[in-house]
DNA sequence: ACATTAAGTGATT
DNA sequence: AATCACTTAATGT
């Protein structure tokens, strides 16, 4: 499949991707789509080949937190941990834009590994990396205030998505930040005083 | 014109 | 930094 080699063939070998094309179904999701909810059991493995999906953790009551996005020629380390382990997913996948998925069977995961090399550097780099975003995350709450989150936050997802322009509302930097929409209103408006930001109804310009 | 939703602000904890 | 209460502004029907 086309998809497929333009999002993965520099990173894993030709025989498996040719096994991945017999066995993984494509799924397209529209922006907004829940593609994996809380206590869903998960029985497959998704590989992002064209789009994003933002991993958010969430708490049983209330509380969401944004862990980390998704990129093309990712994956999502949480469900291999999942599918190894039998278990039901900790996390909230949302494909933030329009994006296609490869959806792989658990049941290959672990055959893979010692099959091909190339699909255990993938597994094992992608673990390394979701570690270093996690820490990242943590480092957020625990040492930086609101300002710098927001700010991080406005920068990742700007260069994200390839647009100074982002189109969102308070409220939904609050829900990812998990806070609330008076006080991301309130730093927001401070940011644009200093001129790193302009706002407008529904939009947030990024000029830093 | 009216209702709804997004954003701004002072006061309080 | 969070919550409350209230105002103002933009948008949809």
């Amino acid at each position: 499949m086309d998809r497929l080699a333009l999002a993965f063939s520099s990173i894993l070998e030709p025989a498996l991707l040719g096994e991945l094309d017999k066995v993984a179904s494509v799924r397209f999701f529209r922006e907004g789509t829940v593609i994996v909810d809380l206590g869903q059991s998960v029985k497959m493995m998704p590989l992002l080949l064209e789009g994003a999906i933002k991993i958010m953790r969430q708490d049983a009551e209330q509380g969401e937190l944004l862990l980390y996005y998704l990129e093309q020629g990712e994956t999502c380390t949480m469900s291999l941990a999942c599918c190894v382990g039998e278990k039901v997913s900790e996390i909230r996948a949302i494909a933030e834009i329009d994006s296609y998925v490869a959806m792989v069977p658990n049941v290959y995961m672990q055959e893979w590994l010692g099959k091909y090399p190339s699909w255990r550097n993938f597994i094992m780099q992608s673990y390394a990396q979701r570690m270093d975003e996690m820490l990242a995350a943590i480092d957020g709450l625990a040492f930086s205030n609101m300002e710098k989150r927001i700010l991080d936050y406005l920068r990742e997802k700007s260069a994200l998505l390839d647009d100074r322009i982002l189109t969102l509302t308070h409220q939904q930097i609050a829900t990812d930040l998990n806070s609330s929409r008076v006080v991301i209103s309130r730093i927001l408006k401070k940011l644009e005083n200093e001129d790193k930001i302009v706002l407008l109804r529904n939009e947030i310009r990024v000029l830093i």
